[in-house]
DNA sequence: CTGCCTTGTGAAGAATACTTCACAACTCTC
DNA sequence: GAGAGTTGTGAAGTATTCTTCACAAGGCAG
């Protein structure tokens, strides 16, 4: 699937090898010399990702910041400063940017900061199955208990767990073991015990953050 | 539901002195009068909290922790140290206690402490709806998207909603609003528009996490 | 007022997720 | 090696969730 990326600034000279570049990379790039043009472009079609210029005549970057985020609010916007300004910075990404990068740069930093953004939109977009992973997950009561016994102990057998659990039958346990094995969550080694892999415990993590941000 | 708690004291008389109060809560109480007899009464029945005192003959309450999580990862352990040191307590929640009381201590600051460790531990056995209701609104991945562009634009009316998802069938995100309503993360104003509620900002704040977790 | 956009409901069906049951291999202990 | 407890599979049924469709009330511009 090719991505839509925007280029918004002011000097022809530097659009230009930015869409070169882009291109050659292998996505669908536009380009607006201004920021009411690249409103309108908005209005069209829709962007995986923006990259803006901070200086500009007319409405400059960071009051474009809002207005392009109300038309989109799911697009990653990189702005590109020239001052090395970290207040700029803070206040781009206060205003509703994703990151930031100063001007000049290398084009393989540019590139860097457009992947990682690229990837991030995808994974947010649901493109990644795992954050669907990971609420699938924690989505069952059962599960969620395992999880937090397995964080707990350490490993445990299964009959152990299933006592733990105080569950009547064990096949269901069986039934949940395995949704997060195949989620990635807990692995079962040759000892024959389960136990959680990384990710695992990261979802734990997330289970307790969970928990606690919700009893104030 | 009757709530059942288990004291480990050896003092005999501080021990009787608590069965009575929280009998007199409406609790179950049980007691023991050091860790050995306690973990033989764990075997036999399972118990929502414990209270702990940390000094006794034979093992002593810190080395009975583990033990006891051991046999009873979801119970909630409350310490009760006669010495006012931080890194008793420290190392006792390391040990895995979920909480600690200060002796000597006035009967309401320990019913301060059992009240406040069952409402979380009949929270996190998902009695209380709430984590469900939190996963349940965040397992679907229209249901996150939603969440973040309310998030990000702070209100919405419907169809601009439904344009800044990109879907073609309004009644899917209709049906999907109305879940999130249900689960009381957005709200609906006199002005037709939709707007996230204290808890949907939370929720919200959840998925940032969990994707920011995600993404090392 | 006419027509179009907005906003919404409810029911039927498709798709998933969950539970339960019947059964079997396997590992201990005696 | 007999028997009890452990561990696991798969199929069938049940429940829940999601999608889609048909339709309609209300508002607003021309």
């Amino acid at each position: 699937m090719m991505e839509n990326i925007l280029v918004i600034d002011d000097e022809e000279e530097l659009r230009t090898t930015l869409v070169e570049v882009l291109v050659r990379e292998g996505l669908a790039v536009q380009e607006a010399a201004n920021a009411d043009q690249a409103l309108t472009m908005l209005k069209s079609a829709p962007f995986h990702l923006i990259l803006l210029d901070m200086v500009m005549p007319g409405t400059d970057g960071m009051s474009a910041i809002p207005l392009i985020r109300k038309q989109a609010p799911r697009t990653r916007i990189i702005v590109m400063t020239a001052f090395a300004s970290v207040q700029n910075a803070v206040h781009a990404l206060q205003q509703g940017a994703d990151d930031y990068i100063v001007k000049p740069f290398k084009i393989e930093a540019l590139m860097l900061a457009v992947r990682r953004n690229l990837q991030k939109a995808r994974f947010l977009d649901g493109e990644a199955v795992e954050l669907d992973g990971v609420f699938h997950g924690l989505a069952n009561a059962m599960r969620r208990q395992i999880l937090l016994v397995l964080d707990r102990q350490g490993q445990s057998r299964f009959m152990d767990l299933v006592r733990l659990l105080e569950v009547e039958d064990h096949t269901k346990v069986n039934f949940h073991l395995k949704v997060l094995r195949e989620a990635g969550f807990i692995e079962h080694g040759k000892d024959k015990t389960y136990a959680l892999t990384a990710a695992g415990h990261r979802a734990a993590s997330c289970l307790s953050f969970i928990s606690g941000s919700l009893t104030p």
